[in-house]
DNA sequence: ATGTCGGAATTATTCCGA
């Protein structure tokens, strides 16, 4: 089975460009983020006719995030419980013994913006949600743009600069650390503990060309899941234009699972 | 180059968010 998460920056946008990587890679499940489209604007025929089901929680214009699975799942969670106006960022869904979540975190803007205080909030408000309906004992997935880099390793800006840079904050690494305590695994780490592999490029300055990344898309699970883990890839070919087709700033992640 | 995208508001141009 291939899992797999991707910020896809607008979905409208990117249709085409999906579905090219859908038919490249075939993965069995996808949390998507960013779809910035409504639930009635998600063209579900567009995907069922290359044998895809649904499930979604968009919004006007921004945010948004869905699952797509080649069996339909059970929706089992829209919205991240007290944090509803922070905009449509986590939707659950139940595929068989497999609990699959998908999230897009708050960026935070800058630590002076009133949205850095509301994300470390927000993230609280996950570590929370989490431990409350999940068990360690169960195999459930935990995916998306999380909008931090957990350790110097996954960031090019160098580690003397990083100290107040949002993304790279003690505070926000204290909330990814929660969840790893928990007892998630970061399977790209996991599985490739040394290297230096990015997941976002700003699409100013040639930041892909130059490779000035962060590593800010992640596949978690739990425990129970690791030992089905036979690889962990960041799709970096799709962060180039394909057929003339414009990518998204983020690479697709995926994991395949025995 | 504060360099590019996607989308909204408004109707080809500017603003905003990332």
């Amino acid at each position: 089975m291939r899992i797999a998460t991707w910020n896809i920056n607008g979905l409208r946008a990117r249709l085409d460009f999906v579905r090219h990587w859908l038919a490249a890679r075939q993965p069995d499940l996808v949390g998507l983020q960013e779809l910035k489209l409504t639930d009635e604007q998600f063209p579900h025929a567009d995907f069922e006719a290359v044998g895809y089901h649904a499930t979604v929680h968009g919004q006007k214009a921004w945010n948004g995030v869905a699952i797509l699975s080649r069996e339909a799942g059970t929706l089992t969670q829209r919205g991240l419980p007290g944090q509803e106006d922070f905009g449509s960022r986590l939707v659950t869904a139940q595929f068989g013994d497999l609990s699959f979540t998908t999230i897009y975190c708050p960026n935070g803007k800058h630590l002076a913006h009133d949205d850095y205080p509301r994300k470390l909030d927000w993230f609280d408000s996950l570590a929370t949600f989490w431990s409350e309906t999940r068990s360690t004992e169960e195999a459930a997935v935990l995916c998306g743009d999380l909008n931090l880099c957990p350790a110097e390793l996954d960031s090019h800006h160098p580690p003397e600069k990083t100290g107040d840079r949002i993304f790279h904050t003690t505070a926000e690494r204290a909330r990814f650390e929660r969840l790893l305590e928990w007892g998630l695994v970061d399977l790209f780490r996991h599985r490739h503990p040394e290297e230096r592999m990015y997941s976002w490029w700003d699409y100013r300055g040639g930041s892909f060309h130059r490779n000035l990344g962060l590593r800010i898309d992640f596949l978690l699970a739990t425990p129970t899941l690791l030992a089905r883990v036979r690889d962990v890839v960041i799709d970096r070919d799709y962060r180039k234009k394909k057929d003339g087709l414009t990518a998204s700033d983020h690479a697709p992640v995926y994991a395949d699972l025995e």
